[in-house]
Order: structure tokens, then C-alpha cells, then sequence
RNA sequence: UCCCAAAUAGCUCAACGGCAGAGCAAUCGGCUGUUAACCGAUAGGUUGCAGGUUCGAAUCCUGCUUUGGGAGCCA
């Protein structure tokens, strides 16, 4: 029967049958160490001539890179195995001699690795952050639907923007005008009010021209939307999820962080809470670091990095100008010139991870909203719908998938987050 | 869209105005404990494309294409 490589230390002097891909070999004129991975883990496989066949010595000798195979042997505690564990082969079977392969065992650009993306993502490092990825993925959905969220699924064709700012992908939904979603969230709404606290997980997309190591066109994020839940509410929410989030991948994913060369010290400091300071003592901050800033514009990338060095922890920044936030975020009510929201900024330069607010729940006020932002009203009807039944106060955020495991993987760039990453100018494979 | 940089063997790079080279991968041979194994040999080229300067261009100039880094925008 068929065990996996990541099974082994349960089969200690036992003789097992695994299925493998040949990543590696080396070998001398009567002994070869074959490196074999199996999606699972890695070990190497020994042969000695004088102990097998010598249709299996040949068998060995002619394996390709990336050649497939069944592999019969006795599995053996060695100390000089990186993982612990050896493979004395008895016999294989060859399923398939591969070609010459592209990867080879050395460094590459990023333009051929991305060109072969398809290919790339079987090395030990891409490997790691795959898994990280499903793991971050698994702990987000379990810590939610453990604290009562539902998982709720917006459509991904949508009739218009929105957000107005950012380009949409355009397409046609037979004759209409269709656009491919760049945020759930107006649907969330409508769902929490059906369901409580709800979230959605799927892909957004964005026409941007965006070209640096934090934007992706097409990226996946999660979106907790709840009824009767504030500003503050949604910052604790938040904060713990995050917290859940990083101490999971810490737990489950010991190895692949070890790969990556992660420090993890960094990582264990992710406790709830996370400090929080208001937009205007963002802006004081920058001031006094001699940042020329003045109140009322956005900050950038830099001052994101900036303001985020000065904290372990991921920081909120809270109570952003409204004039420079999406329509839809209430105001406070003691201050309306800025808005109940924040964004989450990840320590170590990671940029924005969570924007989220608590949103307009005045009828009137939303109206108002859309007149000054020009937004066609017939398109958001069902929207504004949801102040006229029985509005309540509440909140969501928005969480970006892709920079939250740059950020835990300790990444230059978003692009070895997702499988297949769709960039500026790339679209292959 | 703007700013900066790069493009040479399958891959990573060198050659910077005067014979286009090395390492890895491939192929062949050697080696009984290798860890990106090592050693020897073989083969591998329209120097991104188009023009220009020059006795002579991979090298200098112009345009284009592609890619990378950054900005803006955002997650």
C-alpha cells in the first residue's frame, strides 16, 4: 500500500512504497542518492550496487530530473539526513522519464521562474509558501466560522463599481455592461442583515497599472461584514483574527517557515491587542520624523512604512479624513469631518492589510452621499434598501490575502503568494 | 501614466571599441556517504528588434519591444 513521505516516521525499519518525483542525484561509481519529493516531504533514497538488481541499479542510473516513479524501500533512522530519515531502495518502477527540465538546481531570474510558474511551484520554497497560504486560508475560516460568521458568497459579475476610484475589468453580460468585482462588500451588507455576521472569501480584480511588489490585478480577500457591531467592535474582531491567524501558521507550519528563513521572534510578538492612533497623530508622527505632510492628504506607501516601524505589532490607523475615504463610511458623529474607519498597517514595511469601517446606517445621509459622488442611484437602489428596512449600525473590513502571507511568509513580493499570479503584463501560464 | 535600470548559450553571468567566454543544466566517462556533490571530456551563439557612428560594435548613439524596481492608486 501506498504511504507518503510526510508518514515515514511511522513506518521506522518497515518496508514501505511511495510515489515520487526525482528533484535530485547524485551519485558515485557503486552507491546513488536520489532526492525524492512526494508533495508531502523530501528524502533521499540510497542505492547500493552490490545490494539491488541491476535492472534497478540501470532503472537509477537513467532517471531524468523531475522523472516520476514508484519507489519500494526500507525506511532507516540516519543522523546525516537533514530530515532524520533515509530510504534504503529495494525496488522502482518507472512511470515516467521526464525531459529535460527547465528548473534546474540553482538560482534563476524571477522573468523565467514566472514563465514557468507551472513548474516553479514544485520547489521546496514555492512549496512553503503554498502551504502557508492554505494554512492562513484554513485558520481565518475556522477562527470566523468558530466565532459565528457564515461564509457568504457575492456574485463575482457585478453591474457597476463599488467604489467609483479604481478601474473595473469590463465585460458583457450579453447585452449589458458587466464588470468583474473589486470588493464584495456592498453584498456582505445586504447578508449580514440576513444572517448576522457573515464574510465572504473569493477573488477581487483590478484594472490598475499598478506595478510593484505589493499589487496584484486578480487577488482574493476576505470580507466579515456584522450587524449591530461598531467602529471599536471591528477593530477587535479584527485584531484577534489577525492574532489567531499568525499563531496558527506559527503552530502548524514550524517547517516551511524554517524553509523560508522567516524570523519567527517577529512573528510571536503578533499578540492582541494592536496599538491604535488616530490619523491626526499619524500625521503629527510624520511631522516630527520631518515628513513634509499636510492634514487632509493620503499617505503613501512610505509613510505607511514610517509609521508602522515605530510599532512590533500591526498598528491601526483610525478616523481617516472623509473627503479622502469611500462613500459609504459613517462619519463621527462628535467630529464629521473624519470617518469611523481604519487601516491595518503590517509591521516590517508589509503596507495595508485591513481597511475596514463602520458604514453609514442614515437613510438621508447615504442619499446625500451619493449625490456628491455622482453615483448612479438607480444601479444601488437595492443598496440604499437596506436603510429602509430596519437599518442597524454596523461594520466589516476588508482583508488582503496576498500581502497577509507576503507579510507572515516575510516575502519581497506578492507575486510567490498565489499560484498564478496575474500581474501588469502577465498572464501566463 | 510617470521615473530609473536591464536584455549575450536552455539557465545564471563575464567580456565595456579589436578572436564571444565561464559555471550550472544536457551528453559520455570516473568515483561506496553525497547534501546546489565532486573530477575529466563533448556539444551548445542571428549578443532582444530596427537603424546610425566607426577601418572595426555585444560594447557608443537613436527609436522600438520585453522584463524588473519604484511612484501614484489600492488590499
Amino acid at each position: 500500500m501506498l504511504t507518503t513521505i510526510a508518514n515515514l516516521h511511522n513506518h521506522i525499519e518497515e518496508e514501505v512504497k511511495i510515489g515520487v518525483w526525482m528533484y535530485n542525484k547524485r551519485s558515485s561509481g557503486k552507491i546513488q542518492f536520489l532526492q525524492l519529493r512526494d508533495g508531502s516531504g523530501t528524502i533521499q533514497g540510497v542505492l547500493l550496487k552490490n545490494q539491488v538488481d541491476s535492472s534497478i541499479w540501470d532503472a537509477a542510473k537513467n532517471l531524468t530530473q523531475e522523472s516520476s516513479l514508484y519507489v519500494w524501500g526500507k525506511v532507516r533512522k540516519d543522523d546525516r539526513a537533514p530530515s532524520g530519515f533515509e530510504l534504503d531502495v529495494i525496488n522502482l518502477e518507472v512511470i515516467h522519464i521526464a525531459e529535460e527540465y527547465p528548473i534546474a538546481n540553482k538560482e534563476h531570474g524571477v522573468d523565467f521562474l514566472l514563465d514557468h510558474r507551472h513548474l516553479w511551484i514544485r520547489s521546496e520554497r514555492q512549496r512553503a509558501i503554498l502551504k502557508i497560504r492554505a494554512e492562513i486560508i484554513r485558520s481565518i475560516q475556522s477562527y470566523l466560522d468558530s466565532e459565528g460568521f457564515n461564509l457568504v458568497d457575492p456574485p463575482v459579475l457585478t453591474p457597476s463599481s463599488c467604489e467609483g476610484t479604481t478601474n473595473l475589468f469590463h465585460t458583457k453580460y450579453f447585452d449589458e455592461d458587466a464588470y468583474l468585482t473589486q470588493s464584495g462588500q456592498l453584498y456582505m451588507e445586504a447578508a449580514a442583515m440576513a444572517l448576522g455576521r457573515v464574510y465572504s472569501f473569493g477573488p477581487t480584480f483590478r484594472a490598475e497599472k499598478s506595478k510593484t511588489r505589493r499589487h496584484l490585478i486578480e487577488f482574493w480577500m476576505i470580507e466579515p461584514e456584522m450587524a449591530f457591531v461598531d467602529h471599536q467592535g471591528n477593530l477587535e474582531v479584527q485584531e484577534k483574527l489577525v492574532s489567531h491567524v499568525v499563531q496558527s501558521v506559527l503552530t502548524n507550519c514550524k517547517l516551511e517557515l524554517k524553509v523560508l528563513g522567516r524570523d519567527i521572534s517577529k512573528l510571536e510578538k503578533i499578540q492582541a491587542p494592536f496599538p491604535r492612533i488616530t490619523y491626526d497623530e499619524a500625521v503629527e508622527r510624520l511631522q516630527k520624523a520631518g515628513v513634509d505632510f499636510t492634514w487632509g492628504d493620503d499617505f503613501g506607501a512610505p509613510h505607511e512604512t514610517l509609521l508602522a516601524e515605530q510599532f512590533e505589532r500591526p498598528l491601526f490607523i483610525t478616523e481617516y479624513p472623509t473627503g479622502i475615504k469611500a462613500f459609504y463610511m459613517k462619519p463621527n458623529p462628535e467630529r464629521p469631518e473624519v470617518v469611523l474607519c481604519a487601516d491595518m498597517i503590517a509591521p516590517e514595511g508589509y503596507g495595508e492589510i485591513i481597511g475596514g469601517s463602520q458604514r453609514i446606517d442614515d437613510p438621508v445621509l447615504l442619499e446625500k452621499r451619493f449625490q456628491e459622488h455622482d453615483l448612479p442611484t438607480k444601479d444601488y437602489a437595492w443598496y440604499m434598501d437596506l436603510r429602509k428596512y430596519g437599518t442597524v449600525p454596523h461594520s466589516g473590513f476588508g482583508l488582503g490575502l496576498e500581502r497577509t502571507v507576503a507579510w507572515i511568509c516575510g516575502l519581497e513580493h506578492v507575486r510567490e503568494t498565489i499560484p498564478f499570479p496575474r500581474m501588469l503584463n502577465r498572464m501566463y501560464p
